[in-house]
RNA sequence: GGGGAGAUACCAAAGCGGUCAACUGGGGUAGACUGUAAAUCUAUUGGCGUAGCCUUCGUAGGUUCGAAUCCUGCUCUCCCCA
């Protein structure tokens, strides 16, 4: 049997969790986390991280191990995870890789593109033309210096505009010139099992545990870390929300039904990325013999 | 019992004679995505065989070439007086 990697993905809210642990004892394997808001050691509740219990019951990797103060991308990610993987690999032939962050999954399991570090001192100066110029200096800037890209873009992203522009002064190359949209091999299998319930479940089950994370003190976490707002890592449904009822802008009412929606939106843009991927196979999690029979499969 | 205000699509809320299948927001749905991605951005949202056609703006009538918009009755809601 070759070593294989077990990615367990879905939606938020849709039971990963559990099924990964029940998935790891049985084949006493370990777990890497693939969520990216977990990894942040400041963020417990809001991020729905694995219990204590959980957490002793499997060995867990990449929880709560950076600080929102840390800089960390999906690059990083897949460099660390295929760092870790040969020793966990030494120790069981199946590694589990459950998470909800379907960009650094893909940075694992197809490769991301090696593309040099950005000054911060650049990527600031194109945020301040954003601000002060709007969007349309970026694209003039972009057509400019990266034409190619340019017209594939979605020139109503600043966010897509600015990072290509960040490269492009950082390298002196087009952004472009560096995106292969080749899948790199791995040295392992890969069987992904993807998650998934009717979207009306799906939200409720969403909806009560934004109540649940309300009751274990959600609010005291985010009020803690009020003071680091601006931290990118602090852009996150749980936390920017209840910022607003700190700031005094919205209810606490308000929030709360606001964090509901945004994770309810984030879920969808979840199985919207993954709707494309034809490697996926997917299952209602109730469905364990099914997702039990795969790793049968496999040994 | 008397007086006043109002009933608009899933919700809220504009519209006050034609250019209205109806502004806008929410919610829903669909989609994009190569670097802090739980981010950021887009489309769509009465029905249909989508050029176009059909049925909508509490309800029943009426006025008009033409009504969500004007008039009348009825039903319901809210507010004030009793």
């Amino acid at each position: 049997m070759k070593n294989t990697l077990i990615v367990l993905l879905g939606p938020t809210g849709v039971g990963k969790t559990d099924l990964s642990i029940e998935l790891a004892r049985k084949t006493g394997s370990e777990i890497i986390s693939a969520d990216s808001r977990q990894f942040y050691g400041e963020m417990e509740i809001g991020t729905a991280v694995p219990s204590p219990e959980q957490l002793s019951a499997v060995k867990h990797y990449f929880i709560r191990f950076l600080s929102v103060h840390d800089y960390y991308s999906a690059s990083i990610y897949e460099r660390d995870v295929l760092k870790l993987l040969p020793e966990l690999f030494g120790r069981n032939k199946i590694v589990i890789m459950t998470g909800g962050s379907a960009m650094y999954i893909d940075a694992v399991c197809k490769g991301i593109d090696d593309i040099p570090d950005v000054d911060p001192a650049i990527r600031e100066k194109y945020n301040r033309m954003y601000l002060e110029n709007g969007i349309s200096s970026l694209r003039i800037a972009l057509k400019v210096l990266d034409p190619d890209h340019y017209s594939k873009v979605d020139l109503r992203n600043h966010k897509r505009i600015i990072r290509a522009l960040e490269i492009c002064e950082t390298t002196g190359r087009p952004y472009s010139s560096f995106l292969r949209k080749e899948k790199t091999a791995r040295p392992f299998d890969i069987v992904t099992a993807g998650l998934n319930r009717e979207r009306e479940e799906l939200y409720g089950r969403i909806n009560r545990r934004v109540d649940e994370m309300i009751d274990k003190g959600l609010e005291a976490e985010a009020e803690k870390l009020y003071p680091l707002r601006h931290l990118n890592a602090l852009n996150t449904v749980g936390y920017r929300e209840f910022f607003g009822f700190f700031d005094g802008s919205i209810s606490r009412e308000k929030a709360i039904e606001l964090i509901k929606r945004n994770t309810r939106r984030y879920a969808k843009r979840q199985l919207t990325w993954w709707a494309k991927d034809q490697s996926i196979r997917w299952f209602h999690p109730d469905e364990k013999e099914k997702i039990f029979k795969i790793i049968g499969d496999i040994s």
